[in-house]
DNA sequence: TGCGAACATCGCAAAAAGCGATTTAATTTG
DNA sequence: CAAATTAAATCGCTTTTTGCGATGTTCGCA
């Protein structure tokens, strides 16, 4: 059997049809017609069904399915393992959350990018549930994300822990105080943010539900909105920095059972880690340590 | 990556060279080279290090050759796990010990050929040590072999347990008569047998060490010795049948922690069953029950 | 009954694989 | 020290496979 048509009748049966897969694989319909028969021929059981409207997948296909996707991700993982020699090189891809990132990593992606110039690194940013669905699909080695995160699949392991504050202008003198407004907003960094949702516990632990939101697409933008007494937000406390702290906008202190929140590094359990992730993680562990 | 290519990587550097490896995969030393310099070249790393005396493999060959056998592995029961619709069919390989063969297992491949006439039965008889070795290298399917069986790739469930008995000629009226001949024998079915080793721990205990052997090949010959009066042997009490007990060969009770042994069907934990097999294994549980 | 959307088939050209002979390199042996 | 040996690399050739584009076929639907 091979790899590559079983590569093909993946993408036959994840997109439903064989002119998709074709034009997903760069080829032609006849192609992807062709290698799909000879797995059948191969195997002796047909795979598809086909019909007008495409490919489905018959029981057999069903059974074969998760075989395709394990095997391309054992043949990826072959090529990583023979590449890798140990000396963290090529290309880390990680994810992280927008706060995160401009709170933690900065100094640690510079010194990691310094101390492993061999190493491409790409960082892409989202929301924990995006995160996570790009750690399962493969698309990134590893993410910062809001924890805790239990998953069959997936390993965490506890990386940074904030201090979330109530952000509001600064003419509030406490959090009752600032959440008094009638037309009072959530100012989020966007939809599925992580910490919306511990912002919209901490009101309704308050009575304060059914707020309107406003969202914005990056930090300075939120804070500038909580300046001008657009609405509150939730932020780590770190992360306000001198430009922003006391005069612009307050931080309201919470209890800590609201306030704390982990930020876990997760990656797939059945992934191995390339030598730059190893590498990244050492450096993640030794700045916890200072 | 190409699975063939990499069933050809793992060839040479199973065998130690490329020649050796183009005869067992029934082709030309130059195609087999040809395969592994294009994976060298898609991989960007030498997988090999070749001498006058062959090929040995680079630490990169080292980290992809466990990639290889699972590639392998994973292609074939994908392969399998297509064609098995649930229906026991094809060829079900299994290997048994041959007194567990004898005693045990005729009725139950009788019923089991007769209720699944689609499947091609084939046992294969050797000593423990022979069976699990030939479970690990996928030879077979399953075997029945002497437990316990404790191997951390391997999964074990007691099927049978049988009752041993020293077996000696008719005219000794005890075990320590038996044993009292200056010449006595042990009279065994083949080297590595799992009884032999019983037997001699139950004549250790005995103070007799150091007995000669007599090896043969059936269980007839080896009670027609023992019947003979040429030594002793050790084997399943219900073994022992009409037209030999009492009168040729007389069987002499042993001490339950000695007379025991449990027989367990042992395969590999990462090797998912054939229906052929699950059929028969259900077939085992519905004996056990009677 | 013709149209559209899908897969199947066909013929051809290009690419790749496979083979056997030969070359190269490194030992071992006489 | 040269010849023989052994194993891998390379080469030229033939055969096979692949990939493509065009065409054919099927089936539901207007």
């Amino acid at each position: 059997m091979d790899a590559r048509d079983l590569a093909t009748f993946e993408a036959v049966a994840r997109l439903g049809g064989m002119g998709r897969a074709a034009r997903e694989l760069n080829t032609v319909q006849s192609n992807v017609t062709q290698r799909v028969r000879r797995l059948e021929a191969a195997l002796g059981v047909a795979l598809f069904e086909r019909s007008r409207a495409g490919a489905r997948l018959t029981p057999a296909g069903e059974r074969l399915m998760p075989y395709a996707t394990r095997v391309d991700a054992l043949l990826d993982e072959a090529s990583r393992a023979a590449r890798d020699d140990g000396a963290p090189r090529g290309t880390l891809t990680i994810g992280s959350l927008e706060t995160t990132a401009a709170l933690r990593l900065s100094p640690l992606l510079a010194s990691y990018a310094h101390a492993h110039s061999g190493v491409d690194l790409v960082l892409r940013t989202g929301t924990t549930a995006e995160l996570i669905e790009r750690v399962l699909n493969r698309e990134l080695e590893g993410a910062f994300v809001c924890g805790p995160v239990v998953h069959p699949q997936l390993a965490a392991v506890p990386s940074f822990e904030e201090e979330l504050a109530l952000l509001s202008a600064p003419n509030y003198s406490s959090v009752a105080a600032a959440l008094q407004r009638p037309d009072l907003r959530l100012v989020i960094l966007r939809a599925g943010c992580s910490y919306r949702q511990r912002l919209e516990e901490v009101l309704a632990r308050r009575g304060i539900v059914g707020l309107r939101r406003l969202e914005f697409g990056t930090l300075e933008a939120i804070l500038g909105a909580v300046a001008a007494d657009l609405g509150v937000t939730l932020l780590p406390r770190t992360l306000i920095g001198p430009a922003w702290r006391g005069a612009r906008v307050r931080a309201h202190q919470l209890k800590p059972s609201e306030a704390r929140v982990q930020t876990v590094f997760v990656r797939r359990r059945d992934m191995l880690p390339s030598s730059a992730l190893l590498a990244f993680q050492s450096h993640v562990t030794k700045q916890q340590r200072r």
